[in-house]
DNA sequence: CAGAGTTGTCAACGACTGTTGACGCGTTCC
DNA sequence: GGAACGCGTCAACAGTCGTTGACAACTCTG
C-alpha cells in the first residue's frame, strides 16, 4: 500500500529527510555523518543508499524542498521589507535554526558542496536580485544587500554576538532593516 | 645547535607551521587531514605529534601567529578607515586568501574549532571594538560594523558573487565604506 | 671514542567514513 | 500455494583519519 498524502506515521524516507535536513543545514555536509543522520532518524545506516542513492543524494534531496528562489524575490517594490522578511521567516518555520541563510553559510566552506551552493546563490539569488531590482549598478547594489542580510546572519547565529543574539524581533528588525536600506542606496546621490 | 633566529633554509617545524596556516585557514580545520599539510610541507606525517603534539596543536600554533587583535582595531577616531584598511590588508599580506577575516570565516563553522573562534571575535575583536567607539549603543554598532566586514568577505571570498569578486580595489573600497558607514551611524537620529 | 640528544623514516594501530550485498520478514499478486 | 516485490537488519568491505612507537642517521658533548 502506498503512503499516498496522508500524514499519519512518517514513512522512513521522510524522516531520513527530516533528519538530514535538521543536521545538514545546521552543521554542514562534510561534518555529518551518514551515520549520525541514521541515529537521529531511528533508522539503519544502509537505507541511506537505497533511498537517495548516497549521501550525496539526501544532501540534495534536502536542498529540492527548498521553495523556488523567487519566492525569496518578491515583488520589486517591497524588496527590503521582503528581505527582512524572509531573514525573519526564511523557509521553514520550524526549528529556528534551520533556515536557508544559515544552511547557505554553513555549506559554503564545504569543500564538496561548496561549488554547488555558490551557483545556487549566484543563479537563484543574486541575479534574479538584482534583476527585481533594476536601475544604476543593480547587481552592486543586490550584492550589498546580500552582503549585509548574510553578515548579520553570520553575526547572529554563527559568532553568536553579544549585542545580536538573543535580542526581541523587533530590534533585530530594526539592525537588518537599518543595513539593508544603506546597501540598497549604494551608488545613488 | 639551536636554529637562532636566522633565516636561511626554513626549519621543518616552520615548514609545517606555514603549509598549516595555508591550508587550515582556506580550508578550515577539519576539511584539512595533517597528511595533506605533511605532503604541502615535505614533511613527514607523524613530526606533526613531535613537534605540535597533534592536530589541535598545530592548528593553535597558526592562531599565536596573528598579531594582536588591537592592531585591526586602531585608533578611535579613524575606525571605519582602519577597519577598511584591514579589511583590505588583513595581517599576512602573503597570499591573498590567507588572512584574519578569512581563517575566521572558515572556521567558525568547524564543530571542533568554532567555539574557540567565537570567543576570539568576541572578546578579542567586538568587545574592544565597542569600547574604542564608545558613545550610544556602541556594543550594537561594533556588532553591525563586523557584520558589514565579514558579510563583504564573505561574498567576495566565499561566495564570489560577480559584482564584487575580482573588481579593482578602489570600487572594492568605497563599497566596503559605503556599508561600514552606514552600520557605524546605526541609533543616531 | 663512547654516549647522549636531536631529527627524520616507516609501519602499524584503532576509530571512523560511505557503500555494498546477503539475508529474513511480511505483503501483494497470479 | 507459490512467486514476486518492498522493506528493514546486519556484517563486512576498502579507504582515510590522527596518533604512536620502534628504528636509523646525525650532531654535539664528555
Amino acid at each position: 500500500m502506498l503512503n499516498g498524502d496522508m500524514d499519519q506515521s512518517p514513512s522512513t524516507r521522510d524522516k531520513l529527510l527530516t533528519a538530514a535536513r535538521e543536521l545538514f543545514w545546521t552543521r554542514g555536509y562534510s561534518n555529518v555523518s551518514l551515520r549520525d543522520i541514521a541515529k537521529s532518524a531511528g533508522v539503519d545506516v544502509a537505507l541511506v543508499s537505497r533511498y537517495f542513492g548516497g549521501k550525496q543524494g539526501l544532501f540534495e534531496a534536502t536542498l529540492a524542498e527548498i521553495p523556488t528562489w523567487e519566492a525569496l524575490v518578491v515583488d520589486p517594490d517591497g524588496v527590503l521589507a521582503a528581505a527582512v522578511a524572509s531573514f525573519a521567516h526564511p523557509c521553514d518555520p520550524g526549528t529556528d535554526e534551520t533556515n536557508v541563510f544559515t544552511m547557505l553559510l554553513t555549506n559554503i566552506i564545504d569543500p564538496e558542496m561548496g561549488g554547488k551552493i555558490r551557483c545556487m546563490v549566484q543563479r537563484g539569488l543574486a541575479d534574479p536580485l538584482a534583476r527585481k531590482l533594476g536601475g544604476n549598478r543593480a547587481e552592486e547594489r543586490a550584492a550589498l544587500l546580500l552582503a549585509a542580510l548574510f553578515g548579520m546572519a553570520l553575526m547572529r547565529k554563527n559568532f553568536r554576538l553579544d549585542a545580536l543574539a538573543n535580542k526581541p524581533q523587533a530590534e533585530t528588525d530594526a539592525q537588518i532593516r537599518h543595513l539593508a536600506a544603506a546597501a540598497l542606496e549604494y551608488g545613488d546621490v
